[in-house]
Formats: C-alpha cells, structure tokens, sequence
RNA sequence: GCGCCCGUAGCUCAGCUGGAUAGAGCGGUUGCCUCCGAAGCAACAGGCCGGGAGUUCGAAUCUCUCCGGGCGCGCCA
C-alpha cells in the first residue's frame, strides 16, 4: 500500500476511536475526500453533516468540537474546519519524500499467480481496431498487475478449428481451387504491402460474400469445419498451414506495439487431447450436467443457465410444475458434439489447475528481445515452462460474450469451486466501432440507414474496419513529418525511431483514454491527433523534463539516486520553506499518487485511470514548467528545489508511461 | 420478453463506494516563442448532468419509472 493511502487509514482510524470515546458513535465508513483546493489541507473530511442529525447538533458544532479533541496525529501537521462542517487535514510536509516512494515496485513478488488471457483474435484474417482495443487493455492490465508483485502468466487463446477458418479454407479450396502446396507456396511469396493476413482478410469477405449468394455454399462450409475438427485431410492441412502464418502475424503486429505473449493454447488441442472428455465427468458427478429426456432440448446434455431465476413459485395447491427446463444451456448436442461453452469450461479448469490434464507445449516463437512463445501441441517438447495452475484469472473478452463468460463461471461455481469462480474476472469492455464518417472516408458501401447512427459496428465478415498494421503505418507517417520538420538535423533512423515511438504512444493512450464501458467510435482525425488528452502530450512533458537536465549537464539521478536520498533531500527543502508552496507542492503530491492510482486499476480493472492519471501529472508538470524557468533560476538552492521537482515528476511520469507500455522518446 | 452497457458543453469523453463553485480534450474567439523548443501555456464563450418521482442535511452519483441509443440471449462457433 501507499504511504498516501496508509496515512489515509491512520487518520481514518484516528477519527473512529474520537467518535467512540467522545460521542459513543460508530460510522459504518468514515469517508475521505479530496478538499477542492490544496489550500484547504490534503485530505477532507465531511462526517459531521452524517453525525449532525444523531448528536442533534449543527455539523459546523460538530467539526468544531472533534477538531479541539483531535490531538496529535503522526504524518499530520494540523486539522480545521471549513465550509459549513468540513474537517480538512493537513499533512506534514516532511513527509514528501516518503510519499514518493513506490513500494512494491516489480519484483517484489507477492507470490500470487495470474493469468490473463487477452488478443484471441480469429487466425483467419489481420487484426483490426477492434483487436487492438482488446490486446492495448489486456497488456496493459498484465504490467499493472506485474507492477504490484503478481506473477502473470499471458495466454492468447487460438480458435484454430472453427468457423472462421474454416471459412478461409473454403475461399481456397473452393474459390481460389487452391490446394495445400499452392496456400504454401502463397504464404511464402506473400509480403508487405500484402501481407498474408491482408490476403485472408479479403478472401475471408468473399467467401462471405459467395455464401449469401446461394445458401447451398453454406453446406460447404459445414463440410470443411467437420474435416479441420477431424484432422488428417486436405482442408485440416490447409487450416493448419492458414492459422500458423495468421497467427505469426498477429504477433509482429502485437510486437510492434510492445505487446508479447508465453503461451497459445489451441482449440485443437483441447479436442484431440480430450479435454471435454475429462470436463464432462466432473459435471456429471456433480450433477451440473443432466440430461434430458423431454421438451426442445430432448437428448441434449444440458446446465441450468447463469442468472436463470427459479421458475415461477407453485400456485398453492398445485404440484411444483415439472416439465423440462426451456431455458436450460446445450452443453453436449443430441448428436454427441459439445458447445463452443462445453470446450471452455474444460478449458478453464484447466487453467485453474482442475482438470487433470496438461496441454503438450511446442517453442513457436521468438521475440528479439528473446523471449520465448509457447504452443499447445498433442505431443511436446520435454524441457518447457509449465503454464495454467493459477489461482485468479482475467479474460479480456468483449462485452458480447458475457452470457458465455457467465455459464463457464456457473459451471465451475456448480462444480464446487467457489473460490475459483469468484477469482475468474470476465475483463469486459465495449466494442470499437467507426463513425459513418469514418467508414465512408474508407470508401465503403455506407447504407442510408448506417449514415444516420452514431458508429458501425466493424465487420471482419464483411471486411469492413480499419487494420492495425495500417493504423500504425499511418501513425508513424504522420509523426514522421513532424520530427522530420522540427528535427531535420537527425539521421533518418533515428528520425523514423522517434516517430515510431511516438506513434505507439498516440495509439496505446487512445486505446486507453475511453473508460471500458464506453463503445469507441473510431474516427482517424482523433485517433491521429498528437495534441491535447493524447500520448505524445504526456511524452513530450518527459522529454521537456528531460531536456532541463541534458541542458544542465546532468541527470535526473544526480538529484537524488535513491528513496533514501530523496528523503534526505526533501528534507532540505522543508526547511528552506519550499515545500510550503502549495502549488509546488501539489506536484510532488500527485507524483507521490502513482501506486495507489495502480491499486485502483487493478481493483477495478479499469486501465483508463492510469492514463487520465498520466495526463494530468503531464498537465500539472507543464503548467509548473511554464512558470518556474529552472536553468535561470538565480537562487541555487531554490533552482535544486525545481530540479528535484522536475525529477521527483519525471520519475512517476515514466513510471506511468511503462505501464501502458508507452516508450519515452530521446527528443521530439 | 429477459439480461448487460450507454445518455453530462457544438463534438468526443472524465467525474458515478453521495459531499464544498459540474471538469478535460477537440472545435470557436483572443493573447503568449531574443529556445529549459509552442506536440506547449494563459484567458474568454459554451451545461434544465435524457425526462419524472423517491431516499437524504446534501443527488450527475443511490432507488424506482419512463424515453432514446447500442449489444447479447440458438442442439452457430
């Protein structure tokens, strides 16, 4: 915990004892604001308006009376009242540099292990805004989650046998009359500007497009899903070569944006080892599964569905209906197959270390960096990691899928494991769509309709949407031109080096800026913007920090290399009076903020904290730049104060920035 | 029909475990570069917080209800 929230709850706790000697009161909660102006005091209190009415006393009284009995608190310098009854606190400022130590910084393990699975996206085509929204949020939750000690194991689940690359295979087989050594032959030749991924990714619209031409397509398409979930045929072949490349490239464009992977678990695996098989005894023991005999469902295995209520209570008098349950969820069709929900109910046990069977795993690939991607196969290597076994779990899954989410959540509740079922957190967010504006802009077919909504929901099917690789290619163009006008003097690798940061930086914080809740609609003008609420803000209030100290010929280490010694330091400047200047002030305040903003996101798995709390620390640290001109600073020791300022904000603001996997540019 | 999400400034969004004058960015108007580089700063204009009722000392925030928009709910995956 923070020293900031630590301090929080000793005041909290303070208060509670006062209440109980003086009053003989108890609040369930003893609530702590923020005082609308530093000038107020750091923390406010407002419990005398909830006591006013049980003392029969007016709040102003009240705070009066608490304030004279308050004492002494270490860490606070004094209380008072405000307003019509507020109690503020003041914090002692010697405790400025404590405030900006980062406890538990990486490494400190807390020996808990994670997973997240996050990306997932279909190997059939190239990854779109859409996924990148996804893979941005999920990377971003595993360094938040590694940032407070756990140990995350990140999995990017691959659906390699079903529809959707069945539908690729189909586009060959059927409308390229392409066989497996040509599709070989194909992935080898293909490049940018075309990679692969880009060829599926209009195939996959075409066959699309030649099913709703005549529904008798259709029955191709059920032919060749049957023959990939079999294996050992020319279309399984095709699958596999297709989902392989696809995948790799799904990869690079993820490693472009610094996001990587341990392990793809692959549906194929989950058949051919049988993990169903294992899954469904289990259900049937416990009685989760039954099967039944009668109504719409007749010769199906089935679970009561999540959020179901109870039937309607009997009328009295009457036996309780009996009938079959018309609500319940198919897990094992009349015709033996098992549900897409079926498979990932084994699969999630799995991933809790309860099913009783372990995947096979195969290098894949390798990162230059050197970091090692792991595959599900049916027979492995013998030397390899061991993944699943956690004991909580995130899925980054879209909002669509929460009724799925929900039943494998109830099937592993009804299986007896509470603890797991309350440790499995769907991550749900909303869709990215594009503004009608946007689509038109891209030259689609825009209906009349369509043009009056509020966004268009992107379409891999129809081949509608914007591509990462493409987005960032014009992210890196556009900022390109700027580095290039205001630093023609660079070489053209390093040129390219800044924008490309740069544009990681514009695309991870636009990603990150909406709040999970809220469906993005995709619009290029925002989306390039480098100005305002955007990344390269944030980065280019590091690069000004940067820039005072490269200017000085120093570093920021030089201010102060450690917590110890920024203790030490701030020490100083409590007694030359700098400290006291509340504006300064309320700089190295909210630097001092970033572990408890990081707590904050992971209890609400809400990622967008992290950026709004970059933006204004950018914010805040602009403003201060903009009026302390450091370097001409006449009075050394005050021009330290600054420096050690400018550091102390430098250090969270990066800190920040690493979490959203936000890189710094050297200049800009 | 049932479930989930959203409705706040012209636009895009924060704020929602109730608390002091409702914030930011973009866009508009107007200032500020003899570099710690303006990808910045400052100022102004702009709000029945979708409507209504309730709870409360206090509601953008909680409850109910209505309206508007989106997404789910299959022996598809």
């Amino acid at each position: 915990m923070s020293l900031y929230l630590e301090l929080q709850q000793k005041l909290i706790q303070h208060v509670r004892d006062l209440l109980q000697r003086q009053y003989d009161v108890e609040l369930p909660r003893i609530v702590v604001d923020q005082p609308p102006d530093i000038k107020l005091g750091e923390y406010a209190l407002p419990l005398s308006f909830e006591l006013a009415k049980k003392l029969r006393k007016a709040p102003k009284k009240i705070a009066e009376e608490i304030v004279a009995a308050m004492g002494t608190v270490p860490g606070f310098e004094r209380f008072e009242v405000a307003g019509a009854g507020y109690i503020n606190a003041r914090l002692d400022r010697r405790l400025a540099a404590g405030l900006l130590l980062t406890p538990k910084a990486a490494g400190q393990s807390t020996g808990k292990k994670v997973l997240v699975e996050h990306t997932s996206i279909n190997p059939n085509k190239a990854a779109h805004i859409g996924h990148l929204r996804n893979s941005v949020l999920g990377d971003t939750f595993v360094r938040l989650l590694r940032a407070s000690g756990a140990q995350v194991d990140i999995q990017n689940y691959i659906d390699n046998t079903g529809v959707q690359v069945a539908d690729v295979v189909v586009g060959f087989l059927h409308l390229e009359k392409k066989g497996k050594s040509e599709v070989e032959k194909l992935i080898a030749a293909s490049a940018p500007p075309r990679p692969f991924d880009y060829y599926c990714w209009d195939l996959y619209a075409r066959v699309s497009q030649w099913y709703e031409e005549d529904k008798e397509h259709l029955k191709l398409r059920l032919q060749t899903l049957h023959e990939i979930e079999q294996g050992g045929n020319e279309a399984a072949g095709i699958g596999r070569i297709v989902a392989v490349a696809i995948i790799r490239r799904h990869l690079e464009t993820m490693d472009r944006l610094g996001i990587q992977y341990d392990f793809l678990p692959q549906e194929s695996e989950i058949l051919h080892l049988h993990f169903w098989d294992l899954a469904f005894e289990q259900m049937k023991q416990k009685g989760v599964l039954y099967f039944e005999k009668e109504g719409k469902n007749k010769g199906c295995w089935v679970m009561k569905r999540a959020g179901s209520k109870p039937a309607a209570p009997p009328v009295e008098g009457e036996a309780a209906p009996e009938g079959p349950d018309e609500d319940a969820k198919v897990i094992v069709r009349s015709n033996d197959t098992v549900t897409y929900v079926g498979k990932d109910i084994a699969y999630h046990l799995w991933k809790f270390g309860l099913l009783g069977r372990d995947f096979g795993y195969q290098r894949f690939y390798q990162y230059a960096g050197g970091h090692q991607v792991w595959i599900s196969a049916a027979s492995g290597e013998a030397d390899h990691p061991h993944f699943g076994g956690v004991s909580a779990i995130y899925n980054v899954i879209d909002s669509r899928q929460s009724d799925p989410q929900n039943n494998v959540i109830e099937a592993i509740r009804g299986l007896g494991h509470t603890q797991q079922a309350e440790d499995y957190h769907h991550f749900s967010y909303e869709m990215v769509a594009l503004t009608p504006g946007c689509a038109i802009e891209l030259g689609y077919d825009v209906s009349e309709d369509d043009r009056n909504r509020a966004y268009i929901e992107v379409s891999g099917r129809k081949g509608f949407g914007v591509k990462a690789d493409d987005l960032l290619d014009s992210l890196i163009a556009a900022a390109l031109q700027e580095v290039e006008s205001r630093h023609p003097e660079l070489p053209e690798a390093e040129r390219r080096g800044i924008a490309t940061h740069i544009a990681i930086g514009a695309l991870r914080y636009f990603m990150l800026k909406f709040t999970k809740g809220s469906v993005i609609a995709f619009d290029f003008k925002e989306a390039l913007s480098f100005e305002g609420e955007t990344g390269p803000y944030a980065q280019y209030a590091v690069v000004r920090a940067t820039n005072i100290f490269r200017k000085a010929g120093l570093f920021p280490e030089d201010v102060f290399r450690s917590d110890a010694d920024l203790r030490s330091v701030s020490q100083g400047f409590l007694n030359q009076g700098f400290l006291s200047e509340d504006e300064i002030w309320e700089l190295w305040l909210k630097a001092g903020q970033l572990s408890s903003i990081v707590e904050q996101c992971i209890a609400t798995t809400e990622p967008a904290y992290a950026a709004k709390y970059a933006f204004q620390l950018a914010q805040q640290f602009n403003a201060f730049y903009h009026n302390h001109h450091i370097l001409t600073e006449p009075d050394e020791a005050r021009k330290q104060f600054l420096l050690a300022t400018t550091a102390v904000v430098r250090r969270s603001l990066v800190q920040c920035l690493e979490l959203m996997g936000i890189p710094v540019p050297a200049v800009m």
